[in-house]
RNA sequence: UGCCGAAUUGUGUAAUGGUAGCACCUACGACUCUGACUCGUAUUGUCUAGGUUCGAAUCCUAGUUCGGCAGCCA
């Protein structure tokens, strides 16, 4: 491997090169590690896209494994979702793993363990256990069950595995120091009993390895060379690093290297929450395009190489950071800028009528896909007498700078031909409901007439042959300026020995964006609502949208992926 | 009051004792049959205080602030 001339680029890559350098390992093995109880969401997408993104670097292979050691919250549903997010991001798992099908193996190891005399079997209660742990700042104290004898450990073991015993009346723990100052160490638990069935090995097992001694003897099964996990995690790197070796299974140790997990504004990372919205229906599922699921986004259209580039720009280091929502909105637009073929829609119609083309006459006028890429085609738009344009492109009174419609005044249709505003017609209550506008018919687009400045270009759809159709427009599911207090979990409260008196939870159901979804009904070219589920256009200003699975004939979704950048937006507030 | 980490512009991330750079955001301008795209210009930064050094974001000392840890979750 000859990696010695490629710079690092973060370091992580640095320590796997000092690593390789030094002789610890000859070759790159990773893997990445969910747990199937729920779907990826773009966090573990950072995680994934380092996990597979070095070990393609350095020429080595990265496993996927199911660390389903908790039956109670897993589901095989989720694993086959969990591998369909992998595959889109295009990644190929070299070995793929269930924690699961080493459950006989572990539990061999546990049971040596027990005969070398560093785990044990502890009768304590759940509370007990808690008390006897001690305090951030205290040791914690002996379980009386500490120095059982091997054979009584061996016995109790394995009536524990043969579902003799009650769901937390005993576990296996391992025998380390209760009075380590890292909590941790305090003869943490090996083995609990859980009756739930299983996704996959039923009721076989009653009981269940825990993350801590599962993963590191899993990751040295596997012959994992670098074993990254996220910052978390560190804390648990003297025990990761206690029980491999106490397994004795693999001469060279793998090495946890932890990095800074991704957050992003105004977004709900963590599963917990995310299973939340799902369950009590604040979203219609894991796929609902508010959600940071990579399911739901590729559902709302963001390309997986928006994904990875987002994911080149963020980085990876050391230190918590809360990436701007801005950075990931630019990724999908550039992502989507060359790809996407353009097309018109009207998203808050306001009806034009051109006084002076004549009635009953639709022309038809050839409009270029992209305007970047004539390869890419041109498109036949009917245009008439009667129009479609967005109601905000109208003002009655215009202000500094608005160069669009108001009386008086002119603009380009994209494609087609320019209009001046001659009246406009109120309801009742005062609302404009259509503008009467003459068309200069020697303007037409390609035309000689059509060679002078007009300042603004408008979409626009024409009325006859428009077809109605729903738009979804997205926000952050998070309001502003919260996310922080939503991402936290619980305020915990201490009393003076430093112990969780209570939770008070900070519900960041409080926090939710009730602008996330926005459905309106608008009107498109006729050709967009042939379009397949999942096809991407841009919708001329007004956005990226994704044709979404809830379309039927009569009504075409979509999703807008994200919106055009808009500098007269910004002008406007002022 | 314990243990483990982290602090570079608004945000994210480089610089590994030698010119603090890049991207996003923001502002202004050019271009434009998308107020998009593209292009140009600009503002803002090394947590604090000492020390070592010709020279410190980087090394040392002492602080400060922030994050994580007391599941029979992962």
């Amino acid at each position: 491997m000859e990696n010695t001339e490629r710079k690092a680029a973060n370091f992580i890559e640095e320590f796997i090169d000092e690593d390789l350098k030094n002789g610890r390992f000859d070759h790159v093995r990773t893997r990445f590690p969910p747990e199937p109880n729920g779907y990826l969401h773009i966090g573990h997408a950072k995680a994934l896209c380092i996990d597979f993104g070095i070990a393609q670097k350095y020429g080595g292979k990265c496993n996927l494994r199911f660390d389903d050691t908790n039956p109670t919250k897993e589901d095989a549903a989720f694993v086959e979702g969990i591998q369909a997010d992998i595959e889109w991001l295009g990644y190929q798992w070299n070995e793929l793993h269930f924690a699961s099908d080493f459950f006989a193996r572990l539990y061999e190891i546990a049971c040596d363990m027990i005969r070398r005399g560093v785990a044990y079997v502890d009768d304590q209660t759940p509370e007990e256990m808690r008390v006897n742990r001690g305090t951030l700042t205290r040791p914690g104290v002996n379980s009386p069950y500490r120095d059982r004898s091997v054979e009584e450990n061996l016995d109790l073991f394995e009536r524990m595995k043969k579902g003799e015993f009650e769901e937390g009346s005993r576990v296996l723990r391992a025998k380390i120091d209760m009075s380590a100052p890292n909590v941790l160490l305090r003869d943490p638990t090996m083995y609990r009993i859980n009756r739930h069935p299983h996704h996959r090995t039923g009721t076989e097992w009653c009981i269940y390895p825990m993350y801590d001694f599962q993963h590191p003897l899993q990751d040295a099964i596997e012959g994992i060379t670098h074993s990254l996990c996220s910052l978390e995690y560190e804390i648990h790197r003297p025990l990761y690093d206690w029980f491999v070796a106490q397994a004795h299974i693999t001469e060279q140790p793998p090495r946890q290297i932890e990095f800074a997990r991704l957050n992003i504004e105004r977004t709900v990372m963590s599963k917990r929450y995310l299973r939340r919205l799902v369950e009590e229906n604040v979203v219609s599922g894991w796929d609902d395009p508010r959600m940071p699921t990579l399911v739901a986004m590729r559902r709302r259209g963001y390309p997986a190489s928006a994904i990875h580039d987002f994911m080149s720009r963020v980085g990876v280091a050391k230190s918590d950071s809360t990436v701007e929502g801005n950075l990931l909105d630019h990724c999908v637009r550039e992502a989507l800028a060359d790809t996407a073929p353009r097309a018109m829609a009207v998203l808050n119609p306001l009806k034009v009528t051109l006084i002076n083309w004549p009635e009953g006459q639709t022309d038809e006028l050839e409009i270029e896909n992209h305007p970047d890429h004539p390869e890419m085609g041109t498109r036949k738009v009917p245009f008439g007498r009667e129009l479609w344009i967005e109601r905000e492109d109208f003002m009655e009174e215009p202000v500094k700078k608005f160069f669009r419609l108001a009386p008086g005044k002119e603009v380009r249709l994209k494609g087609a031909y320019i209009i001046r505003c001659e009246e406009f017609v109120k309801d009742e209550s005062g609302n404009v409901i259509e503008l009467k506008c003459s068309v200069d018919l020697n303007s037409r687009s390609g035309s000689e007439g059509a060679n002078r400045k007009v300042k603004g270009t408008l979409h626009w759809v024409n009325a006859e042959n428009a077809v109605p159709f729903e738009a979804r427009l997205y926000e952050p599911i998070l309001s502003e300026e919260d996310e922080i207090a939503a991402e936290a979990s619980a305020e915990q409260e201490l009393d003076e020995d430093g112990k969780v008196v209570e939770a008070a939870p900070v519900d960041f159901m409080d926090k939710l964006n009730p602008n996330s979804l926005q459905v309106v009904k608008g009107w498109c070219e006729p050709f967009i609502a042939q379009s397949e589920v999942g096809a991407k256009f841009q919708f001329l200003r007004m956005g990226y949208f994704c044709k979404d699975k809830d379309s039927s004939d009569a009504l075409p979704v979509f999703n807008r992926t994200v919106a055009l950048k808009d500098s007269w937006a910004k002008e406007a507030k002022k």
